[in-house]
DNA sequence: TATGAATGAGGGTTCATTCAT
DNA sequence: TATGAATGAACCCTCATTCAT
C-alpha cells in the first residue's frame, strides 16, 4: 500500500534530516542499537504528545517508556524540542511522499483521489496528524516556518485540483483557496470522532465525505430548490 | 446584541456553578474589587491559554498579567484547572445562550441561520473557541464530561436542522450526524486562517461557506455532470 | 571600629542595590523573616564559595545550610549568579566605605594608613576577599565590569598616595601603578597563609609588611651596599 | 634555553609519575599516537582550566577541543582529577627543574637571579602558574599534600637566599619566611595584569620589581626619611 | 483581598564515567 | 585507541499551591 512505502521511505530519510540540523550537540545515531532506541523514542514521544500535549510530557516519561534513563535520550535528540520537530518534519515528508505514491487504481477523478487519500492517511496516522495540528504553537519559530511551508505545499495540491477542475468545468469552487481550507478542515476533523468498529466503516466515511465534497463543489445548483 | 446578553447571563451564573462543585475550598468573591480581579484573571488566562496552551502557562504568568502576586489568584479560583473549567463552561454556556438569542432578522432558512451564527460567533470569540477545542484533554474527567455534553447539545442543534430539513425535503444529508460534524469542522476551521483586513471580509466568508454548505446538503445532484 | 560601621552601612544599602537590578524575577525580601533568610543565604554562600569555589557549590548545598528547600532561595536571589554578584558588590562597597571610615588615630603617614587598613580588613574579611579574587572569572561580563571598576577605584587610592608622596619627596616609587599592584599583591597574599594563634600576631604582620613597603618605596638607597 | 630542557625532562617523567600512583586503572599510553593525544589533552585542559576553572570545565569540552569523544579521554587519564594532578605536578617539577637549569650568565646576586627567574618563568607559563594557585582546593588531599610540598621546596629557595644574604650582611629581611611570602606574592601577581605589548616590556617589569625587592630587603634604612 | 515566604515535586539538561564494539 | 550508547547522579530552576500576616 502507498503509505507503507512512504513509511519505509521516511525512515530511510530520517538520518539525513537529522544530520542537516547543524550545530546540535547530538549526532544522529549511527549504530544499529542507537537507531533502534531513537525509533523507540520517536514512537513513545508521538504517543505521549498526542495523548497529553507536548508541554505536558516530560523527558522522564518518554525515557521510561523507552526503557532508558533520561540522560540517554540526549544521545539521540539534542532537546525535547528536536523530538517534536523531528516528528512533525517526518510527518509532513511522509504525507507528501505518500501522496506521490498514491495512485488508487481505476480512479480518474483527482478530487476523489485526494479525498480518499486524505481520509485514509489521516485515519491511519491519527497521532502524527493530531500533533501536527495541535503542537504547531510549540515549535520554535524556524521550525514552525518549515512545517508551515510543507503544509502549504500539501494544501496547494488540493487547490490545484480545484483550479484545474474549474477550468475544465468539472467543479465550481468559487474561491479555490477558501474551498481548499474548508474541505481540508472537514476531512481532517474525522479522526477526532471516528472510532474503528463503530457504526460506520472507514469506507462508509469515505463515501459520505466524498459525496459532501462533490456536491459542495458541483458546478451547478439544481433547479428550483435553493434555500431561503 | 445577543452575545452581550449572554455574557451577562453567563457571568451571573458562573459563581453559582463554581460554588456547586463539591469540595471547592474557595468562596466565590463577593465584593466588587474581587469580581473585577476575577474577571481580569479570566481574561489573562484566556489569552495565555489560547496563545501557549494550558500546560505551558504558569499561574505566575497569569498573576503577572493581572498585576497581582500568584497567591492572590487563589482567592478567586481554587486551582489552575478551575480557571480552565470556568473558561470552557462559560464559553459553552455563552455559545448556547447566544444561539437562543440569535434571530437574524428576515432569515427563514435554519441552516443559513446556523452557518451565519457559527461563523460570526467563532470569529468574534476566537480565543474561547480555540481553547475549547484544544484544551479538552487538559480537563479533568468530570469537567470533560460536562463540556462534552454541552458540545453535543450544540451539535444537536445542527443535526436537528438537517434532519428536519431532510424530512421536509429541503436538504439531503444522508447521515445527519456525520454531516453535522463535517459542517462544524469546516466552519470551525475558519478562525485558524481568517485575518481581519485580508482579501475577504467576514461577510465574504459567510457567503462562500454558506454556498459550500448549501450545495453539500442539496437534495439532488444536477443532471449529467457527476464526476468521474 | 571602622569595619563594623561599614558592615552596618553595607547591609543598609543592600536592598537598594538589589532593587537596582531591573527585570529580575525576585524582589528583594521586604519582611523581617525574608531579610533574615536572605542574610543567611549570603553567609552560607560566602562560606561555601570560599571553600569550594562558585562552580563547585550547588544551590542545594546553600539551601541545606540555610535550612530551607532549594526553591526558596529563589525568593531571595533570582539566580545563583546573583548571589555571587551580590557578595562581590557588597564586598567592594564595604571595602571602600571602610576605607573612608578608617581614620587610625594618631597616624599621619597615608601609606602606613593604607597598609594597616588593608591588612586588617583583609584578615578580618578573608572569605569575601578570597572570593573577590577567585571568582572574578565566574562573573557575567556586565557584573565583571562593575566589580573591576570598583577594584580600580580601590587601587587608585594607593596610587594616589604613592604619587602624592613622590611629589612631596617622601617616597620614590618609580612607577606608581606598578608599585600599587606590587604592594597590593604582597599584602593580599597574607590571608592565604596567616593563621591566628600562630607564631606571629596580626600586629607583628602589620609591622613586618609595613617595614617592607616603606623600604621598597623609600626615596634613597643607602650608601655603598647595593647588591651585585 | 633552560626551560625547554626542563620541559623535555618533565614530559619524560610525567608518565612514570602517573604510573606510580597506586590503583590507577589506566595504563600509561605507550604508542606514539596515544602520547600525542595525551599531550593534546593536557594542553586543552590547561587552557580550559585556566580560563574557566577546573570545576566549570567538562570532560566533553576537553574532548571536543582535542577532537575526540569523551570516552577516549579515559584511555589517557583515569579521571578528570588526574588531569589536574598531572598538570600541577608537571608544573611544579618543571618549575624546580627550570630553576636548577637557570644560570643567568654574568649574574652573581642570588636574589636578583631568583627575581628575574621567577618573573620570566611565570610570564612564560602563565596558565600553569595560574591553575597551580587557583585549583589547589580542587586537588584531592593526597595530591594537595604532594603539590604543597613542592611549593614549599620552591619557596625555600628564596628563604635560603634571604637567610644566607642576611648572614652575609647583604640583606636585612627581618623574618625571611614572611619576606619570602611577601616577595613571591608580589612577583606572582604580575601575570594577572601584565600584557605583552603594553606600556612596559618584560624587561621593564623585571627592573621595576627588582628595584622594589632590593630596597625592601636592603640592610639599612636611609638616614632621616623614615615615615611617620 | 493581597502579599511574602515557603514547600515538595518535578522540569529539561549536563555530568563524569563505563563498556561493548 | 576510539566510538556510540548507556548510566545514575546531580545540576539550576520553575511549578502549583499553602498560609501566616
Amino acid at each position: 500500500m502507498a503509505t507503507s512505502a512512504a513509511k519505509t521511505h521516511d525512515r530511510a530519510m530520517a538520518p539525513g534530516q537529522a544530520g542537516s540540523q547543524a550545530g546540535s550537540r547530538t549526532r544522529p545515531p549511527t549504530r544499529a542499537k542507537g537507531q533502534e532506541t531513537a525509533e523507540r523514542v520517536r514512537k513513545a514521544a508521538l504517543k505521549r504528545f498526542a495523548a497529553s500535549g507536548y508541554a505536558a510530557v516530560s523527558m522522564r516519561e518518554i525515557a521510561s517508556d523507552v526503557g532508558v534513563r533520561p540522560g540517554a535520550l540526549y544521545n539521540h535528540f539534542p532537546t525535547k524540542q528536536d523530538i517534536l520537530k523531528d516528528l512533525m518534519l517526518s510527518h509532513m515528508a511522509d504525507l507528501l511522499a505518500a501522496w506521490e505514491a498514491s495512485d488508487l487504481p481505476g480512479e480518474t477523478d483527482p478530487l476523489e483521489r485526494f479525498v480518499r487519500f486524505h481520509i485514509r492517511y489521516h485515519l491511519e496516522r491519527a497521532d502524527e496528524v493530531f500533533i501536527s495540528y495541535m503542537e504547531l504553537r510549540n515549535l520554535e519559530p524556524e521550525n514552525f516556518r518549515i512545517i508551515e511551508a510543507e503544509r502549504r505545499r500539501y494544501e496547494a495540491l488540493l487547490t490545484d485540483i480545484l483550479e484545474n477542475g474549474r477550468s475544465a468545468g468539472r467543479y465550481a469552487a468559487e474561491d479555490p483557496k477558501v474551498t481548499t481550507r474548508a474541505i481540508i478542515a472537514m476531512l481532517t476533523g474525522i479522526p477526532a470522532w471516528y472510532r474503528e468498529g463503530g457504526r460506520l466503516s472507514e469506507r462508509d466515511i469515505e463515501e459520505l465525505y466524498l459525496d459532501l465534497v462533490r456536491k459542495a463543489v458541483a458546478p451547478e445548483i439544481p433547479h428550483g430548490d435553493r434555500m431561503a
